[in-house]
DNA sequence: TAGTCAAAAGTCAAAGATGGTCAGAGGGTG
DNA sequence: CACCCTCTGACCATCTTTGACTTTTGACTA
């Protein structure tokens, strides 16, 4: 194998393999010297191998005890859904609580959210809950929705 | 596990689990000794792990007999909890991810959202979605947090 | 009763322990 | 040569641990 790189990601893809649990966790200091190499690699590996479309789902933690966690997930079936959604919410300024509405209806229908988490979301979503001047509301309301495309995509 | 804080978290919610009086009254001196630390290791963990939005309650006394007892209180009723909980939202200025979480968690250990609806919801409150400076993050967060609690007031 | 002292617990800031980010250098490949 | 990965290190953010100093309380004493 030419870089280093590819070793650790197969390094890391073998002992997640080989654990029981769909996850593990490392200390980001022993991989970096066990493969010599400076910690920072060690992100570089996860941020272009371990991603979310890769099916993987990474979480850590800083301070004494720190750690980072990799857990393989299942990508929910369907991405294209998603991915269309995703892209409308790019291109779309205009965020309103009708627009909103539909995008979670739509997530109903496709079986991605149940009625209750519908609910939940259009209220947290709703323009009494932002508060805030139009722009503001739309430019967060298309933040928080793609946070939870990005959830979503993952079972 | 990895640091002293969490075992002595476990611990003392170990204890906490088998007292039948919901409280534990505890010595500070003692419980440092036991794990070897610095007395005031045992408030940092107070501080940081049993904390109101949680559902924990301490007192203590200092001097000859000092103690801190540490309670947890279980709100049986919706709008109790509820009520505590909005309460705390409207006194409590510092809204970061840790807070918004324990928040979560409480409204699923007390049977009013579902493991997947924290999920949701925390990942639409988390930082990265928001974006912001952290003022206003902590205010939209408050006013969505409030309005989930509004929904949830009804069943 | 007031004062003193020792025995708690509290506070806070510094030091320690991790992981994260980012920009620029380095290298391989079409 | 140009471009795209990789690699590196300086600097940052966050959580934990530690210890010096402070405050509170109750018992004992004058």
């Amino acid at each position: 194998m030419r870089n280093i790189s590819d070793v650790i990601e197969q390094y890391l893809k073998q002992v997640l393999k080989e654990s029981q649990a769909n996850a593990i966790e490392i200390k980001r200091q022993d991989i970096a010297k066990r493969f010599e190499c400076v910690p920072s690699q060690i992100n570089y590996v996860i941020n272009t191998r371990f991603t979310v479309e890769k099916g993987y789902l990474v979480e850590s933690k800083r301070g004494g005890g720190g750690y980072i966690r990799i857990r393989r997930v299942i990508l929910h079936e369907k991405q294209d859904l998603l991915a269309s959604l995703i892209d409308f919410l790019h291109n779309q300024p205009n965020l309103n609580e009708q627009v909103v509405e539909n995008i979670l209806i739509r997530l109903f229908e496709e079986g991605l959210l149940s009625e209750r988490e519908v609910r939940l979301l259009f209220h947290v979503l709703s323009d009494e809950s932002l508060g805030l001047h139009a722009t503001d509301r739309h430019l967060i309301r298309r933040q928080q929705l793609l946070a939870l495309m990005k959830l979503l995509s993952y079972r």
